[in-house]
DNA sequence: CGAAGGCTTGATAGACCTCAAACACAGTGG
DNA sequence: CCACTGTGTTTGAGGTCTATCAAGCCTTCG
């Protein structure tokens, strides 16, 4: 089901049905993937994108010497390597954290789809500038928030991103990563994930047993978080769509 | 001399004589920014976007209690917003840090320049995933680089991007930043900024007087920031361009 | 010459890391 | 049914990197 994928491009894009059948229609068939796996590797030149489609997958950057900066989270609905369809090389890898159900998009497909349908390959460069957007959030917190904050920071991240998209996010809902990944998320270690993870849970913010968070104070964690959505850019934009030959009725 | 943009596209783009033509018309008439003065702020919601000509400047986020992160610098060729173009609200500032002088490209402009040479579309797009690209290495610098490495990797990604389009980086470079400057992009105190300065120039690697930075072991120092070019993607890409009409003569 | 901004230095403090070990829990096999 | 193993979580005790505070110094510029 690549309705995910369709109802996020959507709301980026403002396409059309046809658009939307389209779109629908270019996933290959889905496959699965073990927990763990790499998806696409640092230096390959794929020649399809990745839809996933269910479970957690992560992109991430291990240096020289064996650290590991996890750089997004990638839930249902995320096209993981769109970089590797603009840039050709990837620069970084992406690899599941749970086990993974994911359908391939061809390059040649994708290209047809764009060509086709400008609003699509719009709706596809914001998408690309969100995920920028995100980096950008990271580096303000790895830069500037200490641990308790950019902690809580990262779950309102979550909690926005795996809510229906557009809406509200939810009170409770499936997370399943280990504290070790946390931490190299974060920039920490796990002994200190661990201890702010309590104090998150001493204050009454939220909880994180069996891979699912339970948000027990909304308002509290986003003040704790210094948590302001508007870099995920939740409303619909209706810019230079003119370009990809989308009408603007404004 | 909007050449810098046009060069920088070309190598991402592979653009036609005539995109270059049209691309080269496209900016209006410079103006002149004092130093500090933001060129474009979080919240709006521009009709322009900004060509840098001169000058450095460097986008940013500032915290509600005074903290602030940089997010990128920016040199002359680099469009500033390019973001407000695509996704209409811009989520950071954008300041100089010098003089600058920079000419406006109406969103309008940029539209129909898009939308009748598509070359330009995808080598924009691509301008916009190299962005990323290096805010993904400062996720990683923050993340995982003690201080040191830190600094000397950003000098290096400075020295490539400052460096003749493509071209092999310069033993010697304006880069006018102050430490505090330098502090706000690492996330670091200046304090510790000027100790880890004094350390690289007391271990041969580089200096850093009056605004210009001078690389005395560029070895030692891509080993000490253990610095790999590759995720500046460099090389000309040649992707699924037919997409937008270009031919792949490969 | 005085003021302002930037650089440098010293001393102290705190956030976070590392090392090391114990604990909990699920899955496996005898 | 009970060890047994493995992965993930938790705790404790140092130790380090980097921040903060507080001056002093240097250069530039009006």
């Amino acid at each position: 089901m690549p309705d995910r994928l369709v109802r996020k491009l959507e709301i980026l894009g403002r396409l059309t049905p046809a658009d939307c059948a389209a779109l629908a229609q270019a996933p290959g068939p889905a496959r699965d993937f073990p927990r763990d796996a790499d998806m696409v590797s640092e230096g390959d030149r794929p020649s399809v994108c990745i839809l996933l489609l269910q479970g957690l997958a992560c992109r991430y950057r291990s240096l020289s010497d064996g650290r590991r900066q996890i750089l997004a989270f990638q839930f249902p609905g995320d096209i993981v390597d769109l970089q590797g369809f603009v840039l050709r090389r990837m620069d970084h890898s992406v690899m599941t954290l749970t086990r993974c159900r994911a359908a391939p998009i061809g390059h040649d497909v994708l290209r047809r789809l764009v060509s086709e349908h400008p609003p699509v390959g719009l709706a596809l460069w914001r998408d690309t500038l969100v995920d920028a957007a995100m980096l950008r959030e990271w580096v303000v917190g790895l830069g500037q928030r200490p641990a308790y904050e950019r902690m809580a920071h990262l779950f309102c991240e979550v909690a926005y991103r795996v809510a229906a998209l557009g809406g509200a996010p939810a009170a409770s809902f499936d997370f399943p990563v280990t504290q070790v990944e946390l931490g190299d998320a974060l920039g920490l270690s796990v002994v200190h994930v661990n201890r702010v993870m309590q104090r998150l849970r001493a204050e009454g913010l939220l909880s994180h047993r069996g891979g699912t968070v339970t948000i027990h104070d909304w308002g509290g964690l986003r003040l704790a978080g210094d948590f302001d959505p508007g870099y995920l850019h939740p409303e619909p934009t209706e810019l230079a769509e003119r370009a990809f030959g989308i009408a603007t009725d404004h």
